[in-house]
DNA sequence: GGCGATATGTTATAACATAACAGTATGAGT
DNA sequence: ACTCATACTGTTATGTTATAACATATCGCC
Protein backbone atom coordinates (compact mmCIF):
# COMPACT_ATOMS: atom_id res chain seq x y z
CA UNK A 1 0.00 0.00 0.00
CA UNK A 2 2.94 2.28 -1.03
CA UNK A 3 1.68 5.45 -2.26
CA UNK A 4 4.73 6.25 -4.44
CA UNK A 5 3.25 9.73 -5.00
CA UNK A 6 5.72 11.91 -6.44
CA UNK A 7 6.91 14.82 -4.11
CA UNK A 8 4.35 17.91 -4.44
CA UNK A 9 6.73 20.64 -4.18
CA UNK A 10 10.65 20.04 -4.39
CA UNK A 11 12.58 19.24 -1.72
CA UNK A 12 15.78 17.55 -0.34
CA UNK A 13 15.04 17.92 3.35
CA UNK A 14 11.27 17.02 4.53
CA UNK A 15 9.98 20.49 4.53
CA UNK A 16 9.45 22.93 1.81
CA UNK A 17 12.16 26.60 1.53
CA UNK A 18 13.17 28.74 -0.98
CA UNK A 19 14.29 26.88 -4.24
CA UNK A 20 15.54 29.07 -6.53
CA UNK A 21 17.61 30.93 -4.25
CA UNK A 22 19.30 27.15 -2.60
CA UNK A 23 20.15 26.62 -6.05
CA UNK A 24 21.36 30.12 -7.15
CA UNK A 25 23.76 29.77 -3.98
CA UNK A 26 24.77 26.12 -4.55
CA UNK A 27 25.86 27.55 -8.08
CA UNK A 28 27.94 30.53 -6.52
CA UNK A 29 29.48 28.01 -4.39
CA UNK A 30 30.40 25.19 -6.57
CA UNK A 31 32.27 28.72 -8.92
CA UNK A 32 34.27 29.82 -5.84
CA UNK A 33 35.22 26.00 -5.15
CA UNK A 34 36.67 25.75 -8.99
CA UNK A 35 38.17 28.88 -8.58
CA UNK A 36 39.71 28.37 -5.43
CA UNK A 37 40.49 24.82 -6.10
CA UNK A 38 41.83 26.01 -9.98
CA UNK A 39 38.99 23.04 -10.83
CA UNK A 40 37.71 23.73 -14.61
CA UNK A 41 33.92 23.97 -14.38
CA UNK A 42 32.82 22.68 -17.84
CA UNK A 43 29.23 22.89 -19.54
CA UNK A 44 29.14 18.79 -18.55
CA UNK A 45 30.05 19.60 -14.45
CA UNK A 46 27.94 22.51 -14.35
CA UNK A 47 24.80 20.81 -16.00
CA UNK A 48 25.24 17.65 -14.09
CA UNK A 49 25.23 20.42 -10.78
CA UNK A 50 22.36 22.23 -12.16
CA UNK A 51 20.49 19.39 -12.65
CA UNK A 52 20.69 17.66 -9.19
CA UNK A 53 20.30 20.97 -7.68
CA UNK A 54 16.82 21.61 -9.99
CA UNK A 55 15.66 17.74 -9.28
CA UNK A 56 16.29 18.54 -5.38
CA UNK A 57 15.93 15.30 -5.00
CA UNK A 58 18.69 11.97 -4.98
CA UNK A 59 18.74 10.98 -8.74
CA UNK A 60 20.39 7.74 -10.52
CA UNK A 61 23.23 7.98 -12.57
CA UNK A 62 21.47 7.05 -16.14
CA UNK A 63 18.62 9.52 -14.54
CA UNK A 64 20.84 12.45 -14.72
CA UNK A 65 22.78 10.94 -17.85
CA UNK A 66 18.96 11.13 -19.43
CA UNK A 67 18.92 14.76 -19.09
CA UNK A 68 22.59 15.34 -20.55
CA UNK A 69 21.79 13.54 -23.13
CA UNK A 70 18.34 15.31 -24.18
CA UNK A 71 20.18 18.42 -24.41
CA UNK A 72 23.13 17.10 -26.38
CA UNK A 73 25.56 17.12 -23.91
CA UNK A 74 26.96 13.51 -23.65
CA UNK A 75 24.77 10.16 -23.82
CA UNK A 76 26.96 7.54 -22.53
CA UNK A 77 27.58 6.55 -19.14
CA UNK A 78 30.77 7.38 -18.31
CA UNK A 79 30.31 11.08 -19.11
CA UNK A 80 27.55 11.45 -16.29
CA UNK A 81 29.96 9.15 -13.70
CA UNK A 82 32.92 11.11 -14.43
CA UNK A 83 30.63 14.64 -13.88
CA UNK A 84 28.93 12.64 -10.65
CA UNK A 85 32.59 11.48 -9.25
CA UNK A 86 33.98 15.09 -10.04
CA UNK A 87 31.44 16.73 -7.72
CA UNK A 88 31.24 13.86 -5.25
CA UNK A 89 35.55 14.36 -4.96
CA UNK A 90 34.71 18.01 -3.97
CA UNK A 91 32.23 17.44 -1.80
CA UNK A 92 29.00 18.88 -3.66
CA UNK A 93 27.38 15.82 -4.61
CA UNK A 94 26.85 13.34 -2.42
CA UNK A 95 26.27 9.33 -2.80
CA UNK A 96 23.57 7.71 -1.35
CA UNK A 97 24.40 4.31 -1.01
CA UNK A 98 21.58 2.66 -0.29
CA UNK A 99 19.41 4.39 -3.62
CA UNK A 100 22.76 4.07 -6.16
CA UNK A 101 21.40 7.87 -6.42
CA UNK A 102 23.34 11.30 -5.94
CA UNK A 103 21.99 14.23 -4.70
CA UNK A 104 23.22 17.72 -4.61
CA UNK A 105 24.86 18.83 -1.01
CA UNK A 106 22.17 20.76 0.92
CA UNK A 107 24.80 22.54 2.89
CA UNK A 108 27.41 23.87 0.13
CA UNK A 109 30.86 25.17 1.25
CA UNK A 110 30.83 23.74 4.56
CA UNK A 111 32.81 21.21 5.39
CA UNK A 112 31.12 18.30 7.12
CA UNK A 113 30.13 14.81 6.64
CA UNK A 114 26.41 14.02 5.79
CA UNK A 115 23.88 11.68 7.18
CA UNK A 116 20.79 11.28 5.30
CA UNK A 117 17.00 9.83 6.13
CA UNK A 118 15.38 8.19 3.40
CA UNK A 119 11.61 8.00 3.24
CA UNK A 120 10.83 4.41 1.98
CA UNK A 121 7.16 5.13 0.93
CA UNK A 122 7.94 8.73 -0.83
CA UNK A 123 11.80 8.55 -1.55
CA UNK A 124 12.44 11.61 -0.55
CA UNK A 125 15.80 12.26 0.77
CA UNK A 126 16.79 14.59 3.72
CA UNK A 127 20.44 15.58 4.65
CA UNK A 128 21.47 16.35 7.98
CA UNK A 129 25.00 16.03 9.83
CA UNK A 130 26.54 12.99 11.65
CA UNK A 131 26.95 13.21 15.03
CA UNK A 132 30.12 10.80 15.07
CA UNK A 133 28.61 7.38 14.94
CA UNK A 134 31.18 5.81 15.97
CA UNK A 135 31.92 7.24 19.58
CA UNK A 136 35.54 5.83 20.75
CA UNK A 137 35.39 2.30 18.74
CA UNK A 138 37.35 3.05 15.75
CA UNK A 139 40.29 5.13 17.55
CA UNK A 140 40.07 2.11 20.47
CA UNK A 141 40.07 -0.08 17.20
CA UNK A 142 43.28 2.06 15.64
CA UNK A 143 40.92 2.84 12.77
CA UNK A 144 41.59 5.86 10.77
CA UNK A 145 38.10 7.22 9.46
CA UNK A 146 38.74 8.66 6.05
CA UNK A 147 34.86 8.89 4.79
CA UNK A 148 31.36 7.96 6.05
CA UNK A 149 28.22 6.96 4.90
CA UNK A 150 25.56 7.21 7.73
CA UNK A 151 21.84 6.63 6.01
CA UNK A 152 18.39 6.11 7.80
CA UNK A 153 15.66 4.35 5.93
CA UNK A 154 11.94 4.75 7.51
CA UNK A 155 9.08 7.15 7.35
CA UNK A 156 9.10 10.83 6.57
CA UNK A 157 6.55 12.59 8.79
CA UNK A 158 4.50 13.08 5.71
CA UNK A 159 4.67 9.30 5.41
CA UNK A 160 3.94 8.19 8.70
CA UNK A 161 0.01 7.48 9.32
CA UNK A 162 -1.79 9.50 11.48
CA UNK A 163 1.20 11.83 12.17
CA UNK A 164 1.44 12.70 8.51
CA UNK A 165 -0.24 15.55 6.69
CA UNK B 1 50.72 1.66 -3.88
CA UNK B 2 48.12 -0.36 -2.74
CA UNK B 3 49.18 -3.69 -1.69
CA UNK B 4 45.88 -5.63 -1.70
CA UNK B 5 47.55 -8.27 0.40
CA UNK B 6 44.78 -11.14 1.43
CA UNK B 7 44.17 -11.53 4.93
CA UNK B 8 46.58 -13.94 6.62
CA UNK B 9 44.17 -15.16 8.80
CA UNK B 10 40.64 -14.93 8.47
CA UNK B 11 39.18 -12.52 10.53
CA UNK B 12 36.17 -10.12 10.69
CA UNK B 13 36.87 -7.11 12.69
CA UNK B 14 40.74 -6.25 12.70
CA UNK B 15 41.72 -8.85 15.98
CA UNK B 16 41.99 -12.63 15.38
CA UNK B 17 39.92 -15.10 17.49
CA UNK B 18 39.07 -18.13 17.62
CA UNK B 19 37.21 -18.64 14.58
CA UNK B 20 35.92 -22.11 15.00
CA UNK B 21 34.27 -20.99 17.88
CA UNK B 22 32.97 -18.23 16.61
CA UNK B 23 31.24 -20.27 13.62
CA UNK B 24 29.68 -22.74 15.30
CA UNK B 25 28.11 -20.09 17.99
CA UNK B 26 26.63 -18.66 15.01
CA UNK B 27 25.08 -21.88 13.59
CA UNK B 28 23.54 -22.44 16.96
CA UNK B 29 22.11 -19.12 17.08
CA UNK B 30 20.70 -19.61 13.78
CA UNK B 31 18.59 -22.82 14.48
CA UNK B 32 17.78 -21.70 17.45
CA UNK B 33 16.23 -18.19 15.94
CA UNK B 34 14.87 -20.32 13.13
CA UNK B 35 13.07 -22.89 16.08
CA UNK B 36 12.80 -19.52 17.73
CA UNK B 37 10.41 -17.90 14.71
CA UNK B 38 9.04 -21.00 12.70
CA UNK B 39 11.54 -19.97 9.70
CA UNK B 40 12.99 -23.28 7.70
CA UNK B 41 16.79 -23.78 8.12
CA UNK B 42 16.85 -25.50 4.37
CA UNK B 43 19.80 -26.62 2.94
CA UNK B 44 20.57 -23.54 0.49
CA UNK B 45 19.88 -20.82 3.83
CA UNK B 46 22.18 -23.24 5.95
CA UNK B 47 24.96 -23.38 3.66
CA UNK B 48 24.81 -20.09 2.10
CA UNK B 49 25.05 -18.71 6.47
CA UNK B 50 27.68 -21.49 6.93
CA UNK B 51 29.79 -19.62 3.27
CA UNK B 52 29.84 -16.17 5.01
CA UNK B 53 30.94 -17.20 8.55
CA UNK B 54 33.60 -19.80 7.12
CA UNK B 55 35.31 -16.56 4.82
CA UNK B 56 34.27 -14.78 7.91
CA UNK B 57 35.05 -11.88 5.32
CA UNK B 58 32.32 -9.69 3.34
CA UNK B 59 31.66 -11.52 -0.06
CA UNK B 60 29.67 -10.53 -2.97
CA UNK B 61 26.44 -12.19 -4.19
CA UNK B 62 28.32 -13.91 -7.05
CA UNK B 63 30.79 -14.88 -4.84
CA UNK B 64 28.73 -16.45 -2.51
CA UNK B 65 26.38 -18.19 -5.44
CA UNK B 66 30.02 -19.27 -6.93
CA UNK B 67 30.43 -21.48 -3.99
CA UNK B 68 26.94 -22.82 -3.72
CA UNK B 69 27.33 -23.90 -7.32
CA UNK B 70 30.15 -25.42 -7.09
CA UNK B 71 28.81 -28.12 -4.46
CA UNK B 72 25.34 -28.15 -6.30
CA UNK B 73 22.99 -25.99 -4.40
CA UNK B 74 22.23 -23.44 -7.08
CA UNK B 75 23.59 -22.04 -10.02
CA UNK B 76 21.54 -18.42 -10.64
CA UNK B 77 21.79 -15.37 -8.85
CA UNK B 78 18.16 -15.71 -7.30
CA UNK B 79 19.08 -18.74 -5.43
CA UNK B 80 21.84 -16.44 -3.52
CA UNK B 81 19.78 -13.18 -3.46
CA UNK B 82 17.10 -14.95 -1.31
CA UNK B 83 18.92 -16.35 0.76
CA UNK B 84 20.88 -13.78 1.96
CA UNK B 85 17.95 -11.51 1.79
CA UNK B 86 16.56 -14.06 4.30
CA UNK B 87 19.55 -14.03 6.77
CA UNK B 88 19.55 -9.95 6.26
CA UNK B 89 16.08 -10.02 7.57
CA UNK B 90 16.69 -12.22 9.96
CA UNK B 91 19.50 -9.83 11.35
CA UNK B 92 22.08 -12.61 11.11
CA UNK B 93 23.81 -10.98 7.94
CA UNK B 94 24.87 -7.48 7.43
CA UNK B 95 24.77 -5.80 4.14
CA UNK B 96 27.99 -3.62 3.29
CA UNK B 97 26.22 -1.16 0.60
CA UNK B 98 29.58 0.80 0.20
CA UNK B 99 31.25 -2.97 -1.29
CA UNK B 100 27.28 -4.15 -2.58
CA UNK B 101 28.53 -6.81 -0.33
CA UNK B 102 27.24 -9.55 2.83
CA UNK B 103 29.34 -10.48 5.77
CA UNK B 104 27.73 -12.37 8.86
CA UNK B 105 26.78 -10.67 11.93
CA UNK B 106 29.09 -11.01 14.31
CA UNK B 107 27.05 -10.92 17.41
CA UNK B 108 24.03 -12.79 16.42
CA UNK B 109 21.67 -13.31 19.08
CA UNK B 110 21.75 -9.59 19.91
CA UNK B 111 19.63 -7.18 18.53
CA UNK B 112 21.44 -4.24 17.35
CA UNK B 113 22.38 -1.78 14.97
CA UNK B 114 25.33 -2.18 13.25
CA UNK B 115 28.03 -0.05 12.54
CA UNK B 116 31.21 -0.89 10.07
CA UNK B 117 34.95 -0.09 9.46
CA UNK B 118 36.21 -0.99 5.94
CA UNK B 119 39.56 -0.90 4.63
CA UNK B 120 40.25 0.22 1.54
CA UNK B 121 43.44 -1.33 1.44
CA UNK B 122 43.21 -4.61 2.55
CA UNK B 123 39.57 -4.95 2.17
CA UNK B 124 38.87 -6.54 5.78
CA UNK B 125 35.68 -5.22 7.18
CA UNK B 126 35.24 -4.77 11.28
CA UNK B 127 31.50 -4.24 13.21
CA UNK B 128 31.00 -2.77 15.78
CA UNK B 129 27.94 -1.09 17.48
CA UNK B 130 26.51 2.26 16.30
CA UNK B 131 26.30 4.87 18.90
CA UNK B 132 22.69 6.83 17.21
CA UNK B 133 24.37 8.80 14.37
CA UNK B 134 21.50 11.16 13.96
CA UNK B 135 21.61 11.84 18.33
CA UNK B 136 18.35 14.20 18.34
CA UNK B 137 17.77 15.41 14.42
CA UNK B 138 15.91 12.78 13.00
CA UNK B 139 13.22 12.56 16.18
CA UNK B 140 13.76 16.76 15.30
CA UNK B 141 12.68 15.99 11.80
CA UNK B 142 9.67 13.90 12.61
CA UNK B 143 11.69 10.92 11.14
CA UNK B 144 10.87 6.98 11.90
CA UNK B 145 13.93 5.40 11.33
CA UNK B 146 13.53 1.67 10.65
CA UNK B 147 17.04 0.88 9.40
CA UNK B 148 20.07 2.28 10.24
CA UNK B 149 23.56 2.00 7.32
CA UNK B 150 26.92 2.84 9.33
CA UNK B 151 30.11 2.38 7.21
CA UNK B 152 33.36 3.79 8.00
CA UNK B 153 36.14 3.60 4.88
CA UNK B 154 39.41 4.18 5.63
CA UNK B 155 42.80 2.61 6.91
CA UNK B 156 42.94 0.16 9.71
CA UNK B 157 45.19 -0.64 12.26
CA UNK B 158 47.42 -3.11 10.05
CA UNK B 159 47.35 -0.95 7.11
CA UNK B 160 48.79 2.40 8.72
CA UNK B 161 52.05 3.15 7.41
CA UNK B 162 54.21 3.25 10.77
CA UNK B 163 51.33 2.49 12.66
CA UNK B 164 50.65 -0.89 11.28
CA UNK B 165 52.56 -3.87 12.11
C1' DG C 1 -4.58 -37.22 -1.21
C1' DG C 2 -5.66 -32.52 -2.05
C1' DC C 3 -4.68 -27.71 -0.64
C1' DG C 4 -2.23 -23.75 0.79
C1' DA C 5 2.05 -21.94 1.93
C1' DT C 6 6.82 -21.73 1.36
C1' DA C 7 10.97 -22.49 -1.02
C1' DT C 8 13.75 -23.46 -5.00
C1' DG C 9 14.88 -23.66 -10.11
C1' DT C 10 15.16 -21.08 -14.32
C1' DT C 11 14.80 -17.66 -17.92
C1' DA C 12 15.35 -13.34 -19.06
C1' DT C 13 16.46 -8.78 -18.39
C1' DA C 14 17.09 -4.54 -15.77
C1' DA C 15 20.01 -1.40 -13.43
C1' DC C 16 24.43 0.21 -12.12
C1' DA C 17 29.34 0.93 -13.19
C1' DT C 18 33.99 1.09 -15.28
C1' DA C 19 38.17 -0.19 -18.32
C1' DA C 20 40.36 1.27 -22.22
C1' DC C 21 41.35 4.04 -25.83
C1' DA C 22 40.46 7.94 -29.27
C1' DG C 23 39.72 12.65 -29.98
C1' DT C 24 39.52 17.53 -28.50
C1' DA C 25 40.43 21.68 -25.91
C1' DT C 26 43.21 24.42 -23.04
C1' DG C 27 47.14 26.59 -21.16
C1' DA C 28 52.25 27.06 -20.39
C1' DG C 29 56.51 27.66 -22.12
C1' DT C 30 59.36 28.95 -25.78
C1' DA D 1 52.45 30.90 -33.55
C1' DC D 2 54.12 26.08 -32.33
C1' DT D 3 54.49 22.31 -29.49
C1' DC D 4 53.90 19.87 -25.67
C1' DA D 5 51.62 18.29 -21.47
C1' DT D 6 47.50 17.97 -19.19
C1' DA D 7 42.79 17.52 -18.50
C1' DC D 8 38.39 16.70 -20.20
C1' DT D 9 34.99 14.49 -23.25
C1' DG D 10 33.36 10.91 -26.62
C1' DT D 11 32.76 6.13 -27.56
C1' DT D 12 33.01 1.12 -27.53
C1' DA D 13 32.65 -2.61 -25.08
C1' DT D 14 32.00 -5.11 -21.19
C1' DG D 15 31.67 -6.14 -16.32
C1' DT D 16 28.98 -6.34 -12.09
C1' DT D 17 25.00 -6.36 -9.28
C1' DA D 18 20.09 -7.27 -8.84
C1' DT D 19 15.26 -8.55 -9.71
C1' DA D 20 10.75 -9.69 -12.19
C1' DA D 21 8.19 -13.40 -13.52
C1' DC D 22 6.89 -17.84 -13.83
C1' DA D 23 7.59 -23.05 -13.33
C1' DT D 24 8.41 -26.79 -10.20
C1' DA D 25 8.99 -29.03 -5.90
C1' DT D 26 8.32 -29.78 -0.95
C1' DC D 27 6.00 -29.73 3.44
C1' DG D 28 2.43 -29.51 6.90
C1' DC D 29 -2.17 -29.84 7.62
C1' DC D 30 -6.87 -31.19 7.21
Amino acid sequence: MNSKKAPSAPLTGFGTHDHTRCKAASMTAAEALCAARKLQLTPVRKRVLEILLEAHEAMGAYDVLARLAAEGLGSKPPVAYRALGFWVEQGLVHRIEKLNAYVACAHPGRAHDAAFMICRDCGRVAETESQGPFGQSAGEAGFQIESLVIEAEGLCPKCIPEAGA
